[in-house]
DNA sequence: TATGGTTATATATATTTGGGAATAACGGTT
DNA sequence: AACCGTTATTCCCAAATATATATAACCATA
């Protein structure tokens, strides 16, 4: 059965990742990656985007993290490279100790990018369906 | 004064590939890469390509890697995927041995595999300079 | 038959990327 | 003061990818 909405889960295979959109037609398949940088690299791709929807859902990296099957250390590196090329308005917020030992959240600018992130990602998308389903090679 | 990095083979220009759409926009770029995938990955991307185009313009394999600064190890290994994939129409006919050594040149379903590989290209690259022209992050 | 430039293939090595483990710092709560 | 789960950081290692290097096969031509 076909899922409508994104995988909660990032596909340990990196063919099935979502991160690639492709569209079947004939024998081939159109494929695509949209991703935006910022002044150091990649500033927000899929990837980094489900990462913050994931710390936005559970309140902390480290369980952000493990629900993607991603290392504490690769997703920490993520959200510190998406805070620090967010600049004055960094988009995840962390806090250290405390009762429940701290955790991280969304800011509103996060929240925000997050969306707008996701409005591009559709009408990429739709691009990739509309050009795949003419492919004729 | 000491090197800081051990040399590497070869710079990487990676960041600098033709293959990366990108459009400037505030601080930010939106990027993107497209590609067609056959029965076994990769079947058509950028670079491929543009090495399909060089061995047209230079009538061998080895010439073509050369001019892309690429190994031919790495060349030959598209230039037979993509030959797998595209199954009955190979799109690059090759000969070995002869005065010249031999060489490889397009069949005609190479020459218009490339070219409406282009077309799609284009495509892409006005969807993403449209949409990365309204970037608001 | 010897030559030369290319295709075809194998082997070793360099680079990149990310995971795993270990450790310290933190601070509200008990 | 001790506890506990998280953030923050470092070091080591494995897998994947790509490069360099070496060598064999090929065949029209001289």
């Amino acid at each position: 059965m076909q899922r409508k909405t994104r995988p909660r889960f990032k596909p340990s295979n990196k063919d099935l990742s979502p991160a690639d959109i492709s569209v079947r037609k004939g024998g081939y398949e159109l494929k695509g990656r949209m991703w935006i940088e910022g002044a150091s690299g990649t500033f927000l791709g899929y990837g980094r985007v489900v990462l913050l929807e994931r710390i936005a859902e559970f309140g902390s990296i480290s369980k952000a993290a493990k629900s993607m099957s991603m290392s504490y250390r690769h997703a920490w590196e993520l959200v510190d490279s998406i805070n620090r090329q967010a600049g004055r308005r960094p988009l995840v917020e962390t806090s250290v100790g405390g009762k429940k030992g701290g955790g991280s959240k969304l800011t509103e600018a996060g929240r925000k990018t997050v969306e707008g992130f996701w409005n591009i990602y559709e009408k990429f998308k739709h691009f990739l369906e509309k050009e795949g389903a003419s492919l004729q090679f």
